[in-house]
DNA sequence: GCCGATTATTGCGTGCCCGCAAGTTTTCGT
DNA sequence: ACGAAAACTTGCGGGCACGCAATAATCGGC
């Protein structure tokens, strides 16, 4: 391994996830086609897909990479402390980390907001929560549960539009929305880490 | 209402889910194409695409139709029971319904899981859930979770692949596998319907 | 250093999804 | 019954995602 192969994927991959995140910077999310991404990194527009499944693959990963080691990280560092307060803290963590115009960039759209749930919590939530509960099962279950939390947080943060009928005005901090939304499945992760 | 426009929509949103059902089972989920539905049903595949958002949703519709109301009364049939076991109940009620081959069908592709979850499951579950819990939020954060774990289900069902590493043999019956996947987010769901 | 084997890149073709702008059908007020 | 308004259908064009086969680059053994 760390041949000179494995060095070029790395390097192309990089640059195709950083052209992607400051192309979407500079003209948004939504003015920005796979074949710039593709273009501003010197590849052909078929090698794009080689390496991200979609268009917001790329933006999401410039902000991901690391993830993984951080969320594992999180909720290790929360010792014996509840399973619920260290999800929480792993997950707000995880969501106050990258520059707040990269995180609003990434909220704005539900398509970036999907990618980045799927590709850069789940599964390493998934893993991380193994260590704590028995079942495979169970982790999985958690992991997707914590997840769908996660996105209801932030398009209802995305969204301050009063529903209509009810008055429903929900504002407030980002990490004071995800701890809301996490809230209902406190005692599903508690229970499971008995 | 009951103009003709009405009836005329319902008709060709039925021809259109009823010709990709049958094309479905008869060539396979994999072999057919919108312009096969569309044409089957005798319009154009553009006039597909404003009645269905994607190649799945219009298969998933055929055996989904009428899932609003069935999930509700799923729900409220179990009156004060628990309600982990009147989601656990209405869940199973849901997937016992359809005809066997239909629903090998769906649960074998991974695209038709994933519509069958998002159009027939979480809208239907979010609005009984709401006569159950306090929050609009707690709702909507359980019912995506429980849709979340029905995915879970779904997949691990479909695949009786011995991951590889560790032993583990997921299989049974399809209700127990749902209701193993829905176990843990039980305690979820009594806390929030105290 | 050379050569066969593995792996990455690219172009091409196919299919899906959707915005837009006619053209057509239904509805509704008078 | 008539004509304007609203709603539906369709073709067109653009963008995304991917399977496939040919080409080019890299690797590993000698």
């Amino acid at each position: 391994m760390s041949g000179l192969r494995e060095r070029k994927k790395q390097a192309t991959r990089t640059a195709l996830s950083e052209a992607a995140l400051r192309l979407a910077v500079e003209h948004g999310p939504d003015n920005v086609r796979v074949d710039d991404i593709a273009t501003a990194a010197g590849v052909s527009p078929r090698t794009y897909n080689n390496y991200f499944p979609s268009r917001e693959a790329a933006i999401v990963f410039a902000v991901t990479a690391d993830r993984e080691a951080r969320v594992a990280a999180a909720v290790e560092a929360a010792g014996s402390a509840p399973l619920s307060r260290a999800v929480a803290d792993a997950v707000v963590t995880t969501y106050t980390a990258p520059a707040p115009e990269t995180l609003r960039l990434i909220t704005a759209s539900p398509a970036l907001r999907n990618a980045y749930a799927d590709t850069a919590l789940e599964p390493p939530l998934a893993a991380a929560l193994s260590s704590r509960v028995p079942d495979a099962t169970t982790a999985r279950v958690l992991a997707a549960a914590v997840t769908a939390a996660v996105r209801i947080a932030l398009a209802e943060w995305a969204q301050p539009t009063g529903g209509g009928t009810g008055f429903v005005v929900v504002s407030g901090s980002l990490p004071d929305r995800l701890r809301a939304a996490l809230a209902p499945l406190n005692p599903a992760l508690d229970a499971a880490a008995g």
